[in-house]
Parts: C-alpha cells; sequence; structure tokens
DNA sequence: TTCCCGAAAG
DNA sequence: CTTTCCGGAA
C-alpha cells in the first residue's frame, strides 16, 4: 500500500465516482507523467484532461492543479495533514481527507463512502437513507469501531468486505459477519 | 437501465 | 435540499 500522501492524494482523487479497477488501470501513468507536487502544479490542463477522458468527471483535471498549486504555495509543496486544511482544497470533501489522513498519514479515522455505509447499517440495523457524510449517528458509530493503531488496515478490510461480500446484493450465505449481524437475522425472519 | 471507494454548485 | 459532473461496464 502506498503511503506517500501525495500518491494517496492523487489515487482518491481518480477513484471519486469512478470504479476502483478502471482508476487501477490508468494511475500508473498519471504517477509517471506527474510523480510529485511540484509536477502535478505544473501541469498542462489539456494533458491532464486528455488522460482524464477514460475515468470522466473531467473537472478533476482543474482541480488536481489548483490543488498542487496551492499546496506549493501554501504548504511548502506537501499535503497539508489537518482535516480542516484537507478539506479547503478543491474537490477534497470530507471523505477523501479522511482518506488522505487514513491511508497517507496512518491515522485511526474512519472512511465512511457508500458501501461502508450499507455495511455498517446492515450489520447495526441502522435506519439512515442520508448521504453517510451527514448521518452523524453513523459517523459517530464508524469512528468508534477504528481500532487504534489499525486504522489503514481496518479500513482497507471493510472497504472490500463492503465491495466483495456485503455489495448492494449481499452474499450473506459466505459472510463471516451473518451471525452477529442485524440484517442477516432480519432476513431469516423474512425468509421463515 | 444502474452503478461506480463524492464534491461542488444551484 | 437537489442537480450536475462523466465515461464505461454490467
Amino acid at each position: 500500500m502506498s503511503t506517500d500522501p501525495y500518491r494517496v492524494l492523487l489515487a482518491e482523487i481518480l477513484l471519486q465516482r469512478t470504479p476502483a479497477e478502471r482508476v487501477a488501470e490508468f494511475y500508473p501513468s498519471f504517477l509517471k507523467e506527474y510523480p510529485t507536487v511540484t509536477h502535478l502544479a505544473s501541469a498542462n490542463v489539456k494533458e491532464l484532461r486528455k488522460l482524464l477522458t477514460p475515468l470522466g468527471l473531467q473537472k478533476r483535471a482543474q482541480w488536481l492543479i489548483e490543488l498542487a498549486t496551492r499546496m506549493v504555495k501554501e504548504y511548502g509543496g506537501h499535503v497539508p495533514d489537518r482535516q480542516d486544511e484537507l478539506t479547503k482544497l478543491p474537490g477534497v470533501g470530507s471523505y477523501t481527507a479522511n482518506a488522505i489522513l487514513c491511508f497517507g498519514f496512518r491515522r485511526d479515522v474512519s472512511i465512511v463512502d457508500v458501501n461502508v455505509a450499507r455495511v455498517l447499517r446492515r450489520v447495526f440495523g441502522l435506519q439512515g437513507r442520508r448521504p453517510p457524510s451527514r448521518d452523524e449517528a453513523l459517523l459517530k458509530l464508524a469512528s468508534d469501531l477504528v481500532p487504534r493503531g489499525s486504522g489503514p488496515e481496518y479500513n482497507e478490510a471493510l472497504l472490500d468486505f463492503a465491495a466483495l461480500v456485503c455489495g448492494p446484493e449481499p452474499r450473506c450465505g459466505e459472510c463471516p459477519l451473518s451471525r452477529l449481524c442485524n440484517f442477516y437475522k432480519e432476513r431469516v425472519v423474512e425468509v421463515i
């Protein structure tokens, strides 16, 4: 796992509303073109946009350049390591900021995307259908669950679990959590 | 058609 | 609060 905050930032911006598998396909070429914050800050908008074409959301080209430019000017060419500073940057919301803090700086913060939210709601029997970023109860729960010292490993596992096992169509038959999952219990009752 | 490791703008 | 950004695979 890459722990260079810049690489994490770049990856997380590319992953927004974009399948991880397709990002993985193009990420190496991005990193080769723009290996550091400084390279990205002086990037050509049109070239960057061309690289982004197969991934969609081309606003990200403008975001990335402004982002890098401001990191050079305001943070000495480094990625800031505070949530409030990160979310001031274009294209960086609460989710992306937490992902950078976790995977780039090894902070034990929670990372709650729509998939993780689905898992937590199922397991703990929560109702919410609001966006995860505004569901305070869910965020509190998610935060309390992060094991001290293992934030990155825990979050990566949870993300993968949400994608591979507890997806939109849950695979309860091969799920190790079914015994303690509220959703599974309700489901069994439903079948009977 | 929906969905993808969201954020900004309206 | 809702819409828009965005292409491509399933």
